[in-house]
DNA sequence: GTCTCATTCAT
DNA sequence: TGAATGAGA
């Protein structure tokens, strides 16, 4: 009666798993599969209330279909994965390879202690594995346009068939289980692997052909949403890509294979460059000139409270505070305000960010940060310094998104939404004045990028 | 084969 | 500006 331990990370699913088929495979016939979760506080405290309480939500649904035999345990997963093991007698113990450069520790240190009992790595989170995809030469590629075009090339496997039956094992302990978080008002979406399924249904049905033209409006739904249920595993990108498969000329399914590659490729950056997520990838813009001190202070508080008086950047990081998540147009301008605007490094940022969204994966937030800060691999001809009244202007041109986030500005305009210092009765009541002359910033951000050139 | 250069292109 | 690529030295 063999038995094979599954342990969960990101892979919160039992569709299109390849660990699993392998933990059924190397439990047979007779055996039987114990799925686990370890509560690492490594992982788990740094996550960010939202974040917590999506993922325990994701755990129960999946406890629910493997017939309630989920195992939680907390701890070190050096620990506590073997002890389980021994405890069960575990043939092998199954995972979904992590890529990230704690996953990457852990495991090796899991793999060690062992022993006899094999970690067994199948799968990964991504359509290509990061590392997988090379240039002739074999070193990594630093831009996104030829890794995507090679990424394409290589292509990827179809999903994996769920199996019929997975003789779950039941009964095994768990450890008390950890307090939900309590979000006060944030609105999360439905967790789980169906829930993901259903999303994703819905946007390839209803929303996918229309994507080119809607992913960049914040104002409607016209973003798949799915970046939560990713993060975690609920659905695998091969899954969408085999549907994407069946719809291939469209511009939308195109452009929407082209953000599941961004997300391949910065997992593979993070792959090629362990440091990356933390250390600059052109250390040299490390030495420009930062703002710190009591104003500046007082500038990043206005900033995350979304108070700064620009309203597309306010609309922005309210939206980030009621619904842990940010649209992806918003999140590069409410970035670049922070960095070329407020002056501040886009670590902060980036750690602001990882703290309150629902889907904060460490590859794409900070290579994302870094695209904004112009300190990424992206190698852009002009130092980028985004216009948040242009930006507003041309992305949420009836100002459906400002106004569904900042009240104060509800009976405004629409051509003042953006600028609410021109409407005839100047700024509404409550509504603050801009924190920042922007024009005035980037000059200041222009001629310090400048600077730091010189050197 | 390997280096050098011109061309292309960047959400 | 600089990465990638392919032609030519």
């Amino acid at each position: 009666m063999p038995t094979a331990l599954l342990w969960f990370r990101r892979d919160l699913r039992l569709d299109d798993h390849p660990a699993l088929l392998a933990a059924v495979d190397a439990a047979g016939p007779d055996g039987s599969v114990v799925p686990v979760f370890v509560f690492d506080e490594r992982l788990y405290g740094p996550s960010g209330e939202p974040r917590r309480r999506f993922l325990l939500d994701c755990l129960a649904e999946l406890d629910t279909s493997s017939g309630g035999a989920l195992v939680t345990r907390t701890g070190d997963p050096a620990t506590v994965v073997p002890a389980l093991a021994a405890e069960l007698g575990a043939v092998s113990v199954h995972v979904t390879a992590d890529a990230g450069p704690y996953g990457r520790r852990r495991d090796q240190a899991v793999a060690r202690a062992l022993g006899d009992v094999p970690l067994v790595r199948t799968g990964s989170p991504y359509a290509v594995a990061p590392g997988r995809v090379v240039k002739r030469d074999g070193t990594p590629f630093q831009v996104f346009t030829p890794f995507a075009r090679a990424w394409r090339e290589h292509g990827w496997h179809s999903p994996a068939v769920r199996p019929d039956v997975v003789p779950w094992l039941d009964g095994v302990r768990s450890d008390d289980r950890l307090p939900r978080p309590d979000l006060d008002g944030v609105q999360l979406p439905p967790a789980g692997e169906a829930a993901a399924l259903a999303a994703w249904h819905r946007f390839r049905d209803e929303r996918l052909l229309g994507y080119d033209e809607g992913r960049n409006t914040p104002g409607t739904n016209g973003t798949s949403r799915l970046s939560a249920y990713l993060k975690y595993g609920c659905i695998h990108p091969r899954t969408l890509l085999a549907d994407l498969a069946a719809e291939q000329g469209s511009e939308s399914v195109r452009r929407y294979t082209d953000e599941l590659a961004w997300r391949d490729f910065y997992a593979d950056v993070l792959w090629h460059r362990p440091d990356s997520a933390r250390e600059y990838l052109k250390p040299e813009l490390q030495g420009m000139g930062y703002d710190s001190g009591p104003d500046a202070e007082e500038l990043v508080h206005a900033w995350q409270t979304g108070t700064t008086g620009f309203p597309i950047v306010d609309a922005g990081m309210r939206q980030l505070l009621g619904e842990a998540y940010v649209h992806n147009r918003v999140r590069m301008i409410v970035a670049s305000f922070l960095v070329k605007d407020l002056h501040q490094e886009w670590t902060l940022g980036a750690k602001y960010f990882m703290e309150h969204l629902v889907d904060g994966d460490l590859a794409s937030n900070n290579h994302g940060w870094q695209w904004v800060a112009g300190t990424g691999t992206d190698a852009s001809p002009y130092y980028r310094v985004f216009n948040p009244v242009t930006q507003g202007k041309k992305f949420d041109p009836d100002g459906a998104y400002v106004k569904r986030w900042v009240p104060e500005l509800r009976d405004l305009d629409p051509k003042h939404v953006h600028e609410p210092w021109t409407a005839p009765g100047g700024v509404p009541a409550g509504y603050p004045e801009p924190v920042v002359d922007h024009a005035h910033e980037r000059q200041v951000s222009l001629d310090r990028y400048a600077a730091v050139r010189a050197r």
